[in-house]
DNA sequence: GGAGAGTCTGAAACTTGTTCTACATTAGCG
DNA sequence: CGCTAATGTAGAACAAGTTTCAGACTCTCC
């Protein structure tokens, strides 16, 4: 079985299939970047982060090895891409029923422990997804950045703003953020309750009516 | 070259040797543990994670491979206690030269400053140390915590209470912790600048002043 | 001073991520 | 239609973490 070709101008693409700035892909490219997404987070759900075989992925997708290295550069480039795909998927979702509360602050922590609640119905994939995201090395950047511009979007999504978010509340979104991933992190491993999650949620997010009004409370 | 026995009561000691609740060590078992440290500490400052390869710590700590694994059950769980190792350093330091800023929020994030800029001399070590840290599954948790009750300490000392912290500042001081991993991360893997960090770290510090007086504001 | 238990060593084996090679297929293009 | 570069495929090869095993060594206990 061989497949599509579609030559590039470049003589030899350095950028994975798929990736932002490569060519279009085939119908039968995307289905295939399609299928070992699929398979990446079928394994991944059953088992974590171990469970994601390179050459199983490959297998259960219907690619060579060499194929889907060629598509994801690394176990953790395949797993972050993963990772972008569900959080799409998510956006989509918040953006049909987005959340209700009455102040921005309830708004994103009301956001955030829907997540996590999705999270906890796949823990073994979150564990996949979000140890990888924090594994990642420089060479994952680009994507890893993908994944936090798109969690960034949602919580400003949430926060619901009538004006563009001020530098200072940009970095509260930024402060929620790694709080988010590392409160996962340790919920993941056993290390805190849920109980425990919400709370720091709901602390982290008092910064954002503390960034709302742009008057710092004097010295 | 065999060595020190001391029979533990137990028929085969399941735990680490050196680990909390194991028998306490030999002379030579200490040295033979510190040296392994120290050469983990030394190849990941050189190289970062990758470059702590567990043959070439064996090899240059003078011990077997297999002894390595009976101090340290897995790479990460080497890298952890390299971190636990330089974190009691670091708590030893900031105990003599404690942060003199006014109030505690500042002198809580002067604290992590300090500690930041620490990771700066060292980055390829700070990167080994916080992706082992992040990347630990449950089988690490203890030691994990360990390193997380260490910050904790060193947080809450930098704070200076003099009333034990009330559960709302211990939830400030987790989100503080988890900030400062995260923040810590995105800078090593190059996708967030200094000055962001500082930003943030500033901005999660403002919690504590958020939470420093008991009284929530009340529904 | 010998038996027993636990530790350390050296080296091979195994696992899984990653790379490489040789060949097959495809399809845009002259 | 055939050329050719890019894409895929199968499978071997390589690298580094981890496991395993047979023996050597060191005490402690009898």
């Amino acid at each position: 079985m061989a497949t599509d070709p579609r030559p590039s101008s470049r003589t030899s693409p350095r950028t994975a299939v798929g990736s932002p700035d490569s060519q279009p892909l085939t119908e039968r490219q995307e289905a295939r970047r399609r299928r070992i997404l699929h398979t990446s987070a079928h394994l991944a759900s059953r088992g974590g982060f171990d469970a994601v075989q390179m050459r199983e992925v490959a297998e259960q997708s219907n690619v060579a090895l060499g194929t889907l290295y060629r598509y994801f550069p690394s176990k953790i480039h395949l797993l972050v891409a993963t990772m972008q795909d569900q959080l799409e998927h998510l956006h989509e979702a918040l953006r049909k029923h987005p959340p209700a509360a009455a102040s921005p602050a309830d708004r994103v922590a009301d956001t955030l422990m829907r997540a996590f609640r999705a999270m906890q119905r796949e823990p073994h994939l979150a564990d996949a997804m979000v140890r990888a995201l924090t594994f990642a090395d420089r060479s994952v950047s680009p994507e890893v950045d993908t994944v936090s511009r798109l969690t960034t979007a949602i919580i400003l999504d949430a926060m619901g703003l009538d004006t563009p978010p001020s530098p200072e509340q940009l970095s509260a979104v930024r402060v929620i953020e790694h709080t988010w991933h590392s409160a996962l992190i340790t919920w993941l491993s056993g290390r805190a309750s849920i109980a425990q999650v919400k709370i720091d949620i709901e602390t982290v997010c008092r910064l954002i009516d503390l960034t709302a009004v742009p008057a710092p409370p004097a010295p």
